[in-house]
DNA sequence: CTTGGCTTCTGAATCAATTCAGAACTAGGA
DNA sequence: TCCTAGTTCTGAATTGATTCAGAAGCCAAG
């Protein structure tokens, strides 16, 4: 049996496709009566209401958006950064009833067919690495887009903290307490370049800001002992390993982010060493694991974030060409001082 | 500037429109100089790719589950039960790359338009009331659907707990711990019919497992003091105050809720009795603040629900015609006693 | 009696793709 | 040389609605 469509119905009640049409969009457009028999044979003969499909493709608004995350959907109500970011985004969209699109994707390279197959309004991206397919597939579908956390791209509406300064905030909190021999965990290419922190990614900016800090204290970057780290607790720990086997030893480990950090505070206790007395260790991000550990980081504010991205692309971005008036919002971060530093040990 | 489509690319390089559909679609159907010539000119005129709405109304199928929840989007990202729920979800949809769609609608009527206006292949419906207009919206799209928690609807798929078998536990424990004169506190209209109770909501159903205990104890259901409690802390502490208020007092009070438990619990200490010394308390659902309180209560294994829906709808559901073989699914519960419980007073 | 303004309804065009049968061409084997 | 098979491409039909200009009918005012 064939699809029940507004044709079988106009059909079946002797009127025009037009009227059917009306009776469930319009129903000032036709007389009550009318209107009401349409609706009883539409329920009769089994009409699902019109196709949402169809109505789409006519009107070109979908009343959608679509979220990029990690390959994993479940990552969506797993990780705590996530769902506090999903939490601020959903408050603004439910004012514009807009719904969300959570996107799934098999693999690395399908998320461009997903980009591509998603009837959406808008999209917006949560954390990607630089050279994501996705942001390449983005960019072609030439529909408004914003990008959270990462990567920052020229022309592209963004949202994040200004991880240089936050990054210049905790070293330089690290220098006033008077540590002088400082180690720098990243999980960036060995040889990164400082010069071109804008459009490098968030590492990069990170490992700037302690530069600045650091220059700013009237001492030199040369000092510093960089050190690359595999970006895991692991990967941490091994990294921290090395900077605790120079001579002298470091009296602080900046760490860019909160995981390598706490591989870091497991290395200090592999010493037989303690934190902070013998050494101080600082991450970023403040994820949950941050606050049991008692690790000092830099906070970012997450449901915040996720507001905030919602009404650039509802508010501003939705109506405008793409791309328009790309904006670059940065938010407010906060120093958060745990017992995982104090002042250096000779002191 | 008119939009550019197949049509637009198809004149630009002078072949058909089927050829340029094939370049993106079939890549196997043309010549590879030509498709790359397509290709290069497609982006060069600045096409968005073969629209998603036009094939998907072509080709009958999105990709998509919608999820309805409550009114409040940001609901999916707060209330820990939900997020566990999704999560589960999210894990099966990724599998079979379907992406999910939280829905939002800005009062409770137009959860039906909601419903309408979705473009997916099927719902998923978490926890709506019985008589929630979007339950009506979803059997007129005649698209398959499971519903999870509540209501249980003939002859639609379902998943959730035995409410009157895993009520039927907690009572028992009561009894058996030597209760004998026991309150109840439910948030149901006062004269609900526990006859009816398969086809009624959860309240009835546990109810009904709290009478099949105190039946099966040689108790009468008579005896039972039960008391109606508006489904909130406060509801659950003026509920509890009237029981307290009866000779001889009862040495149990039985929740079908673990907010009402909660408020029971707030009674109590108002009349300077303890919990479980004087009064022990059982509440539903092991609600995180349940935890905290010491609740006893029944636990529900939320993202493996969550799972469960999953696999119903995206295993079974899309490919048979909706309603096919309705299955009603029901999950492991779990007693989780803790320190509001214990042996009435004279022992 | 005509004109203007309503309400109610219709026909045809449009939205942007996919699909299917088949045409044109090439190449290979008998 | 003819027949078959394969590759590459095309035209027309199809998907299910919305939209717009306008037609028909009716009533009241001039």
């Amino acid at each position: 049996m064939a699809r029940v469509t507004l044709k079988t119905i106009a059909e079946a009640v002797g009127v025009s496709r037009t009227t059917v049409s009306n009776a469930f969009s319009r129903p000032d457009q036709l007389a009550p009566e009318l209107r009401q028999r349409i609706l009883d044979v539409a329920e009769e003969l089994g009409y699902s209401g019109p196709d949402p499909a169809a109505r789409t493709l006519r009107r070109g608004r979908s009343g959608v958006v679509g979220v990029l995350l990690t390959e994993e959907l479940s990552y969506a109500f797993t990780d705590p950064y996530a769902v506090a970011f999903l939490r601020g985004l959903a408050e603004i969209a439910e004012i514009s009833s807009t719904s969300l699109l959570l996107m799934a994707w098999p693999d690395h390279d399908s998320a461009e067919a997903a980009v591509r197959e998603a009837i959406v309004d808008g999209f917006i991206a949560f954390c990607l690495d630089k050279d994501h397919p996705a942001l390449e597939a983005l960019r072609q579908r030439r529909l408004p887009y914003v990008i959270a956390g990462e990567p920052y791209l020229d022309g592209v509406p963004f949202v994040g903290v200004d991880d240089r300064a936050a990054a210049h905030t905790v070293a330089s909190y690290l220098l006033r307490l008077g540590h002088r021999r400082l180690g720098v965990l990243h999980p960036g290419p060995a040889g990164i370049d400082l010069a071109d922190a804008g459009s490098f990614g968030a590492v990069a900016a990170r490992l700037a800001g302690f530069r600045d800090a650091v220059e700013e204290a009237g001492l030199s970057w040369d000092d510093v002992a960089v050190q690359h780290a595999i970006h895991s607790r692991e990967g941490g720990r091994a990294g921290a390993a090395r900077l605790l086997d120079l001579h002298p030893r470091p009296t602080a480990i900046i760490a860019t982010t909160d995981l390598i950090a706490l591989g870091a505070l497991a290395a200090v206790h592999d010493r037989g060493l303690t934190v902070p007395d013998n050494v101080s260790v600082t991450g970023f991000d403040d994820i949950p694991a941050a606050g049991e550990a008692g690790l000092t980081t830099i906070r970012q504010p997450k449901s915040e974030k996720g507001r905030t991205v919602g009404r650039l692309l509802l508010d501003d971005g939705l109506d405008d060409a793409p791309g328009g008036g790309a904006r670059r919002i940065l938010m407010a971060y906060e120093l958060i001082t745990r017992s995982s530093t104090s002042l250096p040990p000779e002191f």
